[in-house]
DNA sequence: AGAAGGACCAGTGGTCCGTA
DNA sequence: AGAAGGACCAGTGGTCCGTA
């Protein structure tokens, strides 16, 4: 709070900067809007601070792109997506920057502070739930872009939906997970753009749960080996 | 909670010693209360559970005392407050340990959850508002054990109390942190021992003020010196 | 039916202040 | 007066579920 308060010219200049690129991904439909309803009202300008208490729309669903590809219509394609989490990494930075000038603890994950500053620089197309929901999608494009974009060629050809699509990426991270000891925390934790997530849970589970399976499998095939050996 | 069903056994043998520790150190003054009590209920074995509820002594306070001092009295030496550290960082490598077998978040910081282990492994010694209090002068202890010595020496001598000593321990940490770019957080996440424990706010803000009056001050050092030469 | 996100909740970091 | 620690509180991580 106090963070923001002592750079509000920052967070002004950033604020326009965040409603470009909103405009861009939403197709305009809010500013568009918004500009028609204070034409219409010229004459009262006392309701114009009304005006800022709008309902802001939804942002667009996903679908399923390749890489690449812009989403056609009222909906936003897998580049975006992955764009966004690159603007919480550029907004952590800043609430860090600005953490040390001030002396005060400096958060190394996107945590509610750095929501709470994104959202008062203008960026309303990011939120937590959200963020939260497609980490592990992002995490698979950061750490396999080559299986990343297969897998959205592949789901994308066969007509599949995002919720689709998302479940599809955690099996590749498992993958990914047993060459490296199971230990999911210390993938993220060697990438520069993912250390800055925390683990989903539901990730965490399923590398659990495959290191398990997997030690099971190779305890009786050592007993095994051990037995005919 | 889960981790602590998973492992009773694991925590009970713990608890012994956590015991042990504690009658030690406070010299058993609870534990001869209950032994008496309960000889003296005999008869009536079904308060026996009630028992349970009685109310644990307080430690005793804190003296300042040289190393290897051991506290006359119902008074504790800070060879023993160091101690407690210690214990916390083994109870932290044990929940550690737990969380990384259940595939769970594993904390790289004494939190709440360690503090929640230490007390049911029965380290009633060990309380999160006392371990906050002191851990700036745990860091002294650690990162110049000399200066920190010689504090006791001088405090233990001049018969100040431990308030006195607990305050007289910021500044030579914040003259650490000054050989660091006052980086007070890196000089803590760079020692193990430490890098366990939040940096306090208080020590935090004095590293903070220092490096504003300093940088001030080295400014316009730098200032005069491009002014005459 | 599929998806976005406001809003809630259990448990956190931080430390005050009633207690001994 | 000096000190130990129960207990509170603002703001967190996590995600459900009423909404569109």
């Amino acid at each position: 709070r106090r963070i923001q308060d002592h750079h509000q010219l920052r967070i002004d200049s950033l604020s326009q900067e965040g409603v470009q690129q909103h405009k861009e991904a939403v197709g305009s439909t809010w500013d568009v809007r918004k500009r028609m309803r204070s034409r219409s009202k010229m004459m009262s300008d006392e309701e114009e601070e009304e005006e800022e208490e709008e309902e802001r729309q939804r942002e667009h669903p996903f679908i399923v792109t390749e890489p690449g590809e812009v989403a056609r219509g009222k909906k936003n394609g897998l580049d975006y997506l992955f764009h966004l989490y690159e603007q919480c990494r550029d907004f952590l930075i800043q609430v860090q920057h600005i953490a040390k000038e001030h002396g005060q603890k400096c958060p190394t994950k996107v945590t509610n502070q750095v929501f709470r500053f994104a959202k008062k620089a203008g960026a309303h197309c990011i939120n937590k739930p959200k963020m939260r929901h497609y980490v592990h999608c992002y995490a698979l494009h950061c750490l396999d872009k080559d299986t990343s974009n297969q897998l959205r060629r592949q789901f994308k050809e066969t007509g599949q939906n995002v919720g689709a699509w998302r479940q599809a990426c955690y099996n590749p991270l498992v993958a990914i997970a047993a060459l490296h000891h199971h230990d999911i925390d210390s993938i993220f934790n060697s990438h520069p753009c993912l250390s800055i997530w925390y683990v989903p849970t539901k990730l965490r589970q399923l590398c659990h749960a495959h290191r398990n399976n997997s030690a099971s499998t190779s305890t009786s095939t050592s007993t095994h080996h051990h037995l005919l050996f």
